[in-house]
DNA sequence: CTGAGGATTGTTAACGTGTGCATAACATGA
DNA sequence: TCATGTTATGCACACGTTAACAATCCTCAG
């Protein structure tokens, strides 16, 4: 069962082999009379071309893959699950996709050419840069998401965090606040980075100056947000609205408040980043920024696939804009406002 | 580059391609320096092996597949990455880990020995049968997570759900709660039965009579629990504790009522199933039943490994211990309670 | 000196598919 | 009638690897 071939086929139909390869290819060759015959003698057994034996000859192996910088530590599920959602919508048949963190591999021995047809590395961390080199040495076809990256030949898609962050900000100080603790991102993570970048920006044009004593360092996650906001709260002038770098760490800022006996957002605002699938439904709702991760993916998953099948491509590299989600965990210190 | 293959090697080191071939995969055949030569000269070219000539003469794909139910509707993202990350894990390398959605196929055409040695079933629906049945059928090694299913040669692993929520209403039972709840899960999903059993059995034993009135229908996710309680808590005898067959629903179910002027769990408790990752940093914390789905999907993976390279194995058939979380959702009503 | 047998290596075919080139049948046009 | 072109098909080989079988060399007992 499920072992016919092609030659199986030929003997039925009483033709070559080779004809029937073709005509499953559906090529203009051969007589569309026999085409059919053929085609209907193979679906009536049921045939399923063996793909390892495709592999070999037409040197392509059918695999992409999508590369987490981790699996283990700092990548959040809802994170992860959007890119797959966006990668696997856009591929559907005619593709493996294939999921790995890059912190896996021992040795990149396995990853070349025959092995992927193409590559999508959601990249979190400047750790992952060896991959993307070892990949783009073997000239796979690669497509790095969500971290920016300077490299000839290598597509890039990336969200706009810093733009995020500033308006997250301005926001803030529409609000009426003026003292606006950041707790920040995980160290070296280039998002860290932008997002402190658009919240100092920001304080600036509007004319404050950034008190170091209001930059706390966190990790990305819940546990770290929890620490962050409790040094926040031991602060002899306490700031009125806290920035946290991600939801995940929002959230532990607001279980730090409530522990110390401070409603959010009436005792202190709290705003995050990245716009998690439960942000919305706890209480406070999250007032947040929402960064594309699934429209990204897809449109990566779209180029990477372009790009193997030698299709044009217009943008290479792109910005994927992203976007204020304002909903309950901060308040408007204004007099009036409604 | 990296098109290096065994003659190149053999051409290089005055040998046969065969003995390439046997030196590099260890055969005791061959004479140890040889061996070695021919091992050195392999690193020194940067030899990689082609997977699919490997593929096509060993009648292997090296795939693995990992298959959940859905990846658009009712799979959550913490069960998602608990059981990708349980399998992966577990294979490292050796195998590609090819993740997919059951309901994105619309035939299973590719689905068959040659593209797969061996398949994982993560399934939450009854709807997955026709695909296990096709794969089974097809006699790929086959494992199914989660859901129990009863077919010959087919293994199956599975949280006891049952005594999972057996467990909690027996506590909520314990805490004085006499008038309880339950918001079910999807309809069709066998762990929404299991969990309503415990449920309807740990009253039952305690010689509570359940009433209808108190088993509203959820759909797993944030909104259907919102929903369910708003429809609780206009019933005209409210109940004191709220089971919620997921953590999910237990979330939307405090913020239906936090809006209605509620508090949890001073003024009604409320219990989730899952303990997904953010549960215990809500506020308030959510006591709730624990799925061992990370170690559930490792022990699927060592388990589909082995059946795979025919090796021994116990048990075939396991149910995974759940346990009960306690945390701050749920309020005492006995007196001198601590 | 010879034959047996172990150790090591080589020859050749096979896995299932696609493709360059040859071939055959038939039609076309001068 | 013959050269030429068009259409449909087959032959033979290639892809990179493994494996059954054959071959060679060497050692050692009789």
């Amino acid at each position: 069962m499920s072992d016919v071939t092609i030659k199986d086929i030929a003997r039925m139909a009483g033709v070559s082999h080779t004809t029937v390869s073709r005509a499953l290819n559906d090529s203009p060759l051969i007589n569309p009379e026999t085409k059919e015959r053929i085609k209907s003698i193979a679906g009536s057994l049921n045939y399923t071309p063996n793909y390892s034996a495709k592999s070999l000859v037409l040197d392509r192996s059918y695999n992409l893959g999508l590369f987490f910088t981790t699996l283990h530590q700092g990548t959040s599920s809802g994170f992860l699950y959007a890119a797959l959602r966006g990668v696997n919508d856009v591929i559907k048949d005619g593709y493996n996709l294939i999921v790995r963190g890059i912190d896996d591999y021992k040795s990149f021995h396995h990853v070349n050419r025959k092995s992927f047809d193409g590559i999508i590395v959601m990249s979190q961390s400047a750790a992952d840069q060896p991959f993307i080199e070892y990949a783009s040495q073997r000239s796979i076809p690669l497509i790095v998401l969500n971290r920016q990256i300077e490299m000839e030949g290598v597509w890039n898609l990336i969200p706009d965090d810093q733009s995020g962050a500033y308006r997250m900000t301005e926001y803030l100080l529409q609000c009426g606040h003026r003292r606006i603790a950041i707790i920040e991102g995980k160290r070296g993570f280039k998002s860290s980075h932008a997002r402190k970048e658009g919240y100092l920006e920001a304080l600036r044009s509007a004319g404050i100056e950034p008190e170091e004593e209001l930059f706390i360092r966190g990790e990305y996650d819940f546990e770290s947000g929890y620490r962050a906001m409790m040094r926040i709260l031991e602060l002899a002038a306490r700031p009125s609205a806290v920035f946290c770098s991600s939801d995940d760490m929002a959230l532990g800022a607001v279980k730090a408040a409530a522990e110390r006996g401070l409603r959010v957002p009436d005792d202190i605002s709290v705003a995050g980043f990245d716009d998690t699938l439960y942000s919305a439904f706890i209480t406070p709702a999250l007032t947040t920024v929402r960064r594309p991760i699934e429209e990204m993916s897809r449109a990566g998953a779209e180029r990477l696939v372009a790009l193997i099948e030698k299709r044009h491509v217009e943008d290479h590299n792109r910005m994927f804009r992203t976007e204020l989600v304002i909903r309950d965990s901060v308040k408007s210190l204004l007099e009036g406002d409604e």
